[in-house]
DNA sequence: GTCTATAACCGGATAGAC
DNA sequence: GTCTATCCGGTTATAGAC
């Protein structure tokens, strides 16, 4: 938490925050050079153009998100073991960055393939976590379901509460922000049991 | 189905179509006039600014949502009754318009306070819904779970597959068009069933 | 009501001094 | 590396003929 950082550094991190917030077509380099405390010609002298500008914060937050993911699925737990630890450690990223998502949904609108792409680029494992489902069901471990729900299942049920939060909280909780606070940290319990109640016999 | 509809109608028709598509900021004045087949003078004698137009499909698009919402809670069912009927008509009303879901996502992210607005505007009585579930819960017909975590799974489980249709359809369903839409008429029964599986004791 | 032409504006990008 | 001033293209909006 140094205040003196570097030009590029401030860049980076004012870019973030305005294009998540506004998306790329929404932001203003003359805003990023606001908040960055700059000009806009720096902003240009640095990253040449807003769309690089744009890349590169895109690579950045799009390695946050799988930062997770790799990790829970890499370490051959049970499925019983993934499915909580997945869950906490989910929510948890979202808790310290909750623009993931939102920034996510946007490109996902502009460029769908780019993020197709991104995620096949990913050591995340698709055909483990689906083996791993089906070898539960084949247990009778839990009852059967085709994984792709099931997966679709626990990704919304992370993932929502941070898409939806000003309508979670302007209109089921208040607008009380302390309210959603607590809703959030019950999140994991409440996801957790959720799914195990659904899932197993 | 008339092919002569009048101006404002063909324009309303292309605005929705570029709006829902690129967004307030990314859309263009001159893209509604090509798609509606006139010029932008038009549009703008119509309805003065590219603002005033958008609000206009707003209002449009927002009244759509409202709609399964309303009606479901509306007619005093008993929760059993209401879980399968909202999931089935919410899902079926997604398919039908499966825009929705991003433009309203879009649109919490410019003015957030607008969507919590346009809800406290509706007829849809959150406290109905709240009550509806906190006596099943007292009656033991099912598992006690806070209201908000309920409403909240519940419209995740709905929307979730809309929204990020290009990623499942990318990364999980091997880019295949068809299993995309064999996995979205699924998803009633695969919703429905694993909340009551949740739920139920 | 609808068009063409153009004004007014905005925002990304560059030139050039320091 | 950082700034001020400016350019230039694209986009919204208006004027005015028909």
């Amino acid at each position: 938490m140094v205040k003196k950082q570097n030009t590029e550094d401030k860049i980076v991190e004012a870019a973030k925050k305005v294009f998540i917030q506004k998306g790329m077509d929404g932001a203003r380099m003359q805003q990023i050079a606001d908040e960055a405390g700059i000009n806009k010609a720096l902003l240009h002298y640095y990253f040449r153009t807003k769309n690089k500008l744009f890349e590169k914060i895109f690579s950045l937050v799009f390695r946050d998100i799988f930062e997770v993911l790799e990790m829970a699925v890499m370490k051959e737990l049970s499925f019983e073991q993934f499915l909580e630890q997945f869950i906490t450690e989910y929510i948890a990223l979202l808790k310290r960055k909750p623009y993931i998502p939102q920034f996510v949904i946007h490109e996902i609108n502009r460029k769908p393939q780019r993020i197709v792409d991104q995620m096949k680029n990913t050591k995340f494992d698709k055909q483990q976590l689906f083996a791993l489902i089906e070898q539960a069901a084949e247990d009778k471990r839990i009852r059967p379901i085709p994984p792709v729900h099931l997966i679709t299942n626990i990704l919304s049920l992370c993932l929502f509460p941070f898409v939806a939060k000003p309508i979670i909280t302007g209109f089921a909780l208040d607008g009380d922000k302390e309210k959603y606070k607590t809703y959030i940290d019950e999140r994991p319990e409440q996801v957790i049991t959720f799914v195990k109640q659904a899932l197993f016999l």
